[in-house]
Order: structure tokens, then sequence, then C-alpha cells
DNA sequence: TAACACAGTGTTATAATATAACATATGTTA
DNA sequence: TAACATATGTTATATTATAACACTGTGTTA
């Protein structure tokens, strides 16, 4: 665990507004969000994005090009990630498992290679779709 | 093992050039090596690639916007798969791995949800870059 | 044969996602 | 204070992806 991350406006803006949404969400619907707070270019959400990722507050759902907040505090800063997501209503779960973690971080290609970090995207129905 | 998928024109120029390449090949750099072959806009690019997905002969790799030759005659239709990626030189290895790819398909979460399809990207660097 | 469905093509236009570049501000440390 | 790092604001642009529509060829079937 690391030091309690002091956050910037824009940072603490972006990562309230992640962190209240039910489902992932997208740059530009981040963007319209906060116009009302001063926030007017792209750049400025791409930037908070960027650092709430470095820091291991958010995490990008690469298959959808969208942020969610990161509800794990065990996921060590974004080195091993997993999520599982609804093909239908397009909710993402953050899973949390340790067996799948270890299994995964410490996994070894046929040429012995370790990775440094890896993210698994799971795809199927939630509980609701089902 | 599915019949012998009969490519289209365009399908086929789209996949050759990415089986030829040595790494992930971005949409519009494919664009560009095609259009002395009449292909002109990028919808026609994106059409093929969706068919060369959906058939499982390339995949993509989301967390770079660019696609590869699938290499793995196992991995049924893109249902499963895994890639190694070197964050120096960029290249792309499709892991073929039974027993991760075994453990990974009868994953279940803590509510037991079993999953249609997952997609796992690794991230290190690669024996070269080393 | 005509009618139809279906997959693919070609084309123009536009939407959505992301970054470059530069000027300014603010906070921390030497 | 000066030097430095981090963040901000802004304009412009690059990159990735889809919408919409007209058309072609091929096979099925009424
Ligand atoms: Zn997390
Ligand atoms: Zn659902
Ligand atoms: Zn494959
Ligand atoms: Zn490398």
């Amino acid at each position: 665990m690391g030091q309690a991350q002091i956050l910037s406006r824009n940072q603490q803006i972006v990562l309230d507004i992640i962190e209240k949404a039910n489902g992932p969400l997208k740059a530009y619907s981040i963007l319209f969000n906060v116009q009302k707070k001063g926030i007017n270019a792209p750049q400025q959400i791409y930037r908070a994005l960027d650092k709430l990722i470095e820091i291991g507050k958010i995490h990008k759902i690469e298959s959808k090009n969208a942020f969610v907040a990161c509800r794990n505090s065990n996921c060590e800063i974004s080195k091993a990630t997993a999520f599982s997501i609804c093909e239908s209503c397009e909710m993402v779960d953050e899973i949390s498992d340790v067996k799948l973690s270890k299994y995964l971080s410490s996994f070894n290609d046929k040429k012995g290679t370790k990775y440094k970090r890896f993210n698994l995207e799971f795809f199927g129905l939630c509980k609701k779709c089902k």
C-alpha cells in the first residue's frame, strides 16, 4: 500500500464522476459531464485519466475504450487486472480472485518469459441479462 | 474444425497483408498498403477485418487497436485468446497454452458465472528487448 | 423465367477516440 | 529567490471507426 495520493482538481473531478457511475464511462461522455465545472477540452480529460490509471484508481476497459473505477484494493496498481463484461447490457465487474491473479502473475510462456503485467477480459451475460 | 472458408477478394487481400506482416497492423496502415489494389476506403478494410475476426483468421489486439493473423489452429474461433506483447518493440505473439486456455475457459467467478469468451493480454519485454 | 434474399462492393460523409504543441500557472525544493 | 516538476488551458490535428446509400453478383425458389 502506497501513500494516500493527493489528486489535483481535474483529477478529482474526473475520478468522482467515474466512481459515481454504475458502469464504464467513455472519455467524451466524461467531458460532456464536466463542462459545467470549467473543463472544456479532451486533453484535460485524457490527462486526468492517464494519471488515475497510473496510480491505480481507475482502469481502462480496452475492448470498450471506456473507464471504470477500481473496486479492488488488492490489485497492485493495475499490474494484474481482470474484468467480467456483459455482452448485452455493457455492465463491467472487476474480478478479484486471488487464485486467478496468482496463477496469471506467475505464468511463464514456453520460452520461460515472465510478464510484468496482464489484462484479462471475460465476456458473457451478466446475472440480470441471462 | 469447420469448412474451409472461401474468402472474398477484399477479405483475401487484407488477410494476405496481415499474414505477411511480422507484427500487428493497424487498419489505416493496411489501407495505405492496398490502395494500389483498388481499395480506397476505410469501410472496405473494416468490413474485411470484421469478417476475418468472425471466422477466426485474425485477432484484434485491443490494447493496440491492431490486428494479427491467428497462428494457432487450436484457438476455437477467437473464443479464447491470449497474447504476449512487448512494451518496447511492439512485438505480439499469440500464446497457445492448453493448460492456460482450459483454466480460463472453465473459470467461474464467485457467483458461479461462466463466460463465453475471454481475451488475455500479457505485457513485458520480449527476448530480443530484454 | 421473375422475384427474392443474401453477401459483398464502392463511395461519400461523418462520428468517436486520442494526441501534439505551446503558453501559462502553481507548488515544491535548493 | 531560482530552478524544477507537475498541472492547467487552449487550439488544432491525428487516428480509429461507423453510418448511409446505391449497386453487383450469386444462388434459391416460386
Ligand atoms: Zn482494480
Ligand atoms: Zn447484462
Ligand atoms: Zn488464434
Ligand atoms: Zn521487444
